[in-house]
RNA sequence: GGGCGCGUAGCUCAGUGGGAGAGCACUACGUUGACAUCGUAGGGGUCACAAGUUCAAUCCUUGUCGCGCCCACCA
């Protein structure tokens, strides 16, 4: 006997531990069944699943399990990502906590054993809670981005690109992170609008030296004043930088300054000359058209004077402290930045040189996950020459080799993608891939896959330099072991059965926000060390919101934590709903009101189950569902055939919120509200026959129901397999129940149809007349014999559904009736002294206006003749069709009309 | 500056070149041995605005207004 309600609490742990256990999230790497690939996109090992994660997940399980029934050999590749930064944050968070000493003096070697202590403990608890969602990943395959494999991936990885030339290193300005003290990528770097200043400088001529500068103009531009300077005026946002600078510069065409380009003027402070320049960069309108030039702390400034052989003034140590140098004045050696930013605005000021402070908001960088402002610095770093291994990689979504769904995302690939910089890869941390770099003394540089391979290229360089080769201490960039994913978690570089089989993966499911980091990146790798795409479609899906559509976060308190929901609602609840609300191309708003509703939903399935229990539809080996006899059975198989049709075809098409529901009100709205509903006063009756048939279809549909629903509830549906059972196999296992032809039956569907139309009519109209709902109502049908055929095979559903007492054919209705016309069928309900005759004379009148409102609206489309010309025939027929429709429904309650006036 | 997207019922959102939809909320009624985590019925929308294309526009095009996101070096 099944339980009053589903107790999830008890399924989700057990179930999830059969399945397990049972192997059935196992891929097998035989040759036959045709590979269904899903690399996970792997949670950082410090990572503890959120809403995204749950969302992710579920449809990566939704595809798993559904190909898993079609019969395909899936593997959904699980693991897990090293994390560079965020570990090695945690972890000397937690030394700093315990009171410990902290990385540097613990030393390198004893730090990373800590981290893989603390990984060992505390890393992947993400794991446990996608078994809490019911993930079917292939556990036994886990991978970790430091596991020995995928190392050997990215050792092999990086020397041949260092080889094939598209690996260098090169000293140029880079995103410096002060907290970290490591460099970072581009994409590392989030630049946010901020409320800073613009403080205005005055540079002193050398020697004294004057000009005259125009300060008012005529209508044509031309000056007409003049005044008398001896130093250039600059605007920065970062006055600090101004003691790097190594020259003024503005445009060629800015008349203005024409007189002092190619003169010296004094930098401030540093008591340095400078020269001014000429330069395309400066924009004449903007400030003063005059730029000071710092070219060892400005991207732009560096091109500028990279071309002009500008000297560059290195002004920030690894922490963006002021270095304690010879060029810098020493009041300002060893200040910290923002300390130095006002120590010079106060000494500029005090030698009566700034002319002016004005707020503005500007834009600057900050370090994605250290918060802190990001400096450019002149560092050596290694580069990967992206742009190189992009031009394949935007090839191949451009041929369509890879897909991206929705497919508007493509456009966001390829901006960045032929716009794309090189890629520094080399951070300044501790926990993560070694770079495979060697150096001898005199600077010489051996890239090798092992020590030895590199003291066997060096000695081959110089037999002394062996001994003394220093590995570069540098770690990789976490995604560059990301990049590998799609293969290296297959068992590349060696040659596996895994990898010919599950190479290239079939999709990829993952948010936008790691396109760039990510997916551009897996393409590029991909195809370079294998040749082929690593997915066939990219599926992007939306962002979680909050229900106001505020993203979620931690200082918002808008957090909505996935396994509280599973707590409260159950796992398939929730999965559900985030199903249900994927729809392509757009964010989800979450709300807890939505994961009840859809919790209500799997009640309303097991209320289902217990009727059907309650009734003895056990399954029937026996059943052939091509063969049933009863319309209202024909027509459930026929509409079960086609919700399989529709989940199958919407899943295949990623449109989850569009197969989840057709589920949904398949099960309600069509077995649920009609289908048990016509099924019970045949349960109630006499006839042996038509019982056993109706139990056997019933068992059948729920089962195709709890096979269709499976990927989306996977534990209610496995529940309920089991209860109805025995049961060969586990329902995860279990084949997908395909589209059938045979089980097509349009007649008994139309049959049916005439029914639910019919007796929701009346029910409309009881309600209208205020009939007490439980009043048992007399009702005649006036019509002709094919009526008759089609009333006497429902005449026991119509009455009990429609609460009818007696059902009669008659020429004409019955004193006090109200008549309601339904298709070819006028019925009349026997009211007698209940009803009111002016109501139902409004009521018909109502009926009567609706209909002639339709006709003639169709009318005038088929009176036009450029319509009946131009339009398809189909449309004009069906037109035309519609019309003939409200005709006939038209002339009845004309009909009925008169009658009533008869009355 | 470049790019992407969104304005449809009170709310959250689907959707379509030809008959405006769902869930929740709301109103009324609760009758039947699955279900009150429920049932039945109902109200509610010039599909942001304007012009254009079309026989036909909520849907396509352009523009306007409002909103969001991504990329970008204006000191």
């Amino acid at each position: 006997m099944l339980d009053k309600t589903f107790n999830y609490k008890d399924a989700e742990p057990r179930l999830y531990d059969a399945w397990e256990k049972s192997g059935a999230f196992k891929a097998s790497d035989e040759a036959g069944a045709a590979p269904f690939t899903i690399v996970i996109p792997p949670p950082n090992v410090t990572g503890s699943l959120h809403m995204g994660h749950a969302l992710n997940n579920t449809l990566q399980d939704v595809l798993s399990r559904f190909e898993r029934m079609r019969g395909r050999s899936v593997l959904w590749q699980p693991g897990m990502d090293h994390a560079g930064i965020a570990t090695q944050m945690v972890v000397e968070r937690q030394l700093a906590a315990d009171g410990n000493q902290d990385r540097r003096s613990m030393g390198r070697d004893a730090f990373i054993e800590r981290v893989w202590e603390w990984k060992e403990e505390s890393g992947g608890a993400i794991f446990n809670q996608l078994r809490r969602l019911g993930a079917s990943c292939d556990w036994s395959r886990e991978r970790f981005t430091m596991d020995d494999g995928l190392s050997k991936a990215v050792r092999k990885v990086f020397v041949q690109l260092y080889n094939e030339g598209l690996i260098y290193r090169d000293k140029r300005l880079v995103n410096w992170d002060p907290k970290f003290e490591t460099a970072i990528s581009d994409l590392e770097v989030e630049n946010k609008e901020i409320d800073g200043h613009f403080w205005h400088f005055k540079y002193p001529l050398e020697n004294g030296e004057t000009y005259q500068f125009p300060i008012a103009f005529d209508d044509d531009g031309e000056p007409t004043e003049w005044e008398t300077r001896d130093y250039i005026s600059i605007a920065t946002t970062r006055p600090e930088t101004m003691l790097g600078d190594g020259a003024v510069a503005v445009h060629p065409s800015d008349k203005r300054y024409a007189p002092i380009v190619g003169k010296n003027c004094i930098l401030p402070l540093a008591d340095r000359a400078i020269p001014i320049i000429a330069d395309e960069y400066p924009d004449p309108e903007f400030g003063s058209g005059a730029v000071k030039i710092t070219g060892a702390h400005d991207f732009n400034d560096y091109q500028v004077a990279r071309r002009h052989g500008i000297a560059l003034y290195e002004l920030l140590d690894t922490k963006a402290n002021m270095l304690d140098t010879d060029y810098i004045p020493q009041k300002y050696r060893s200040m910290e930045r923002f300390e130095a930013r006002n120590a010079v605005v106060a000494d500029i000021d005090a030698l009566g040189l700034l002319i002016e402070t004005e707020d503005k908001k500007i834009v600057q960088p900050f370090g994605d996950r250290s918060g802190v402002v990001i400096e450019p610095m002149l560092t050596d770093q290694w580069y990967v020459n992206a742009e190189e291994l992009a031009k394949p990689a935007i090839a191949a979504v451009e041929q369509g080799d890879t897909q991206f769904v929705p497919e508007n995302w493509s456009k966001t690939y390829f901006q960045w993608m032929r716009n794309i910089e090189p890629w520094c890869i080399s951070r300044q941390l501790w926990w993560g891939h070694q770079i495979p770099a060697w150096y001898g003394p005199d600077g010489s540089v051996f890239v090798a896959e092992t020590e030895e391979d590199a003291k066997k290229l060096a000695s081959e360089y110089d037999p002394e330099l062996a001994g003394l080769l220093q590995r570069d201490p540098d770690v990789l960039d976490t995604w560059f072991s990301s990049a590998l994913w799609p293969f290296s978690t297959l068992g590349w570089p060696e040659k596996t059965d895994t990898l010919a089989k599950h190479y290239p993966t079939s999709v990829l499911v993952t948010a936008f926000d790691i396109i760039f980091f990510w997916v551009a990146r897996m393409m590029m790798m991909g195809l370079h060390f294998r040749d082929e795409v690593p997915f066939k479609d990219v599926y992007i899906h939306a962002l979680v919101l909050d229900e106001h559509g505020q993203k979620m976060s931690k200082s918002k308190g808008n957090v909505i934590d996935p396994l509280g929901l599973i707590d409260k609602y159950g796992a398939d609840a929730l999965r559900f709903t985030l199903a249900a609300l994927a729809a392509q191309g757009r964010n989800i708003r979450l709300s807890e009101a939505r994961v009840e509703g859809y919790r209500n939903f799997g009640t309303k399935l097991w209320n289902a189950a217990r009727f059907c229990e309650m009734n003895e539809c056990r399954n029937d080996p026996q059943f052939d569902p091509s063969a049933a006899a009863l319309p209202v059975n024909k027509w459930i198989i026929h509409e079960a055939n086609i919700c399989s049709a529709d989940v199958a075809r919407e899943l295949e098409a990623y449109r989850f919120n569009d197969a989840a529901g057709a589920l949904y009100k398949f099960i309600w709205n069509v077995f649920c509200d009609w289908y048990l509903e016509l099924a019970k006063p045949i349960f109630q009756g006499m006839d042996e026959s038509v019982k056993v048939e109706t139990r056997a279809a019933a068992a059948w549909t729920l089962d195709q129901i709890i096979k269709l629903l499976h990927p989306f509830m996977p534990f209610i549906t496995e529940t309920l397999w089991e209860a109805f059972g025995p049961r060969a196999n586990a329902l995860i296992v279990e084949s997908w129940p395909s589209a059938d032809e045979r089980l097509e039956a349009p007649e008994a569907a139309a049959d049916m149809n005439w029914v639910i139309g019919l007796v929701s009519a009346v029910r409309s109209v009881r309600q209208e007349m205020n009939v007490p709902a439980g009043a048992q109502i007399p009702a005649s049908f006036i019509g002709d014999g094919a009526l008759g055929d089609r009333l006497s095979k429902h005449e026991a559903v119509i009455k009990r559904l429609a609460r009818l007492s007696a059902v009669s054919i008659a020429d004409a209705p019955p004193k006090g009736s109200v008549q309601i016309v339904h298709e070819e069928a006028t019925l009349a309900l026997a009211l007698a002294d209940v009803i009111d005759l002016d109501a139902e004379r409004a009521r018909l009148d109502k009926e009567v206006e609706k209909a002639t409102k339709e006709i003639g609206i169709i009318d005038k489309k088929l009176s036009n003749k450029n319509f009946v010309e131009r339009a398809p025939a189909a449309v004009v027929d069906e037109q035309k069709t519609r019309r003939a429709d409200y005709e006939a429904q038209l002339e009845k309650l004309q009909a009925a009309q008169q009658r009533l006036a008869q009355l």
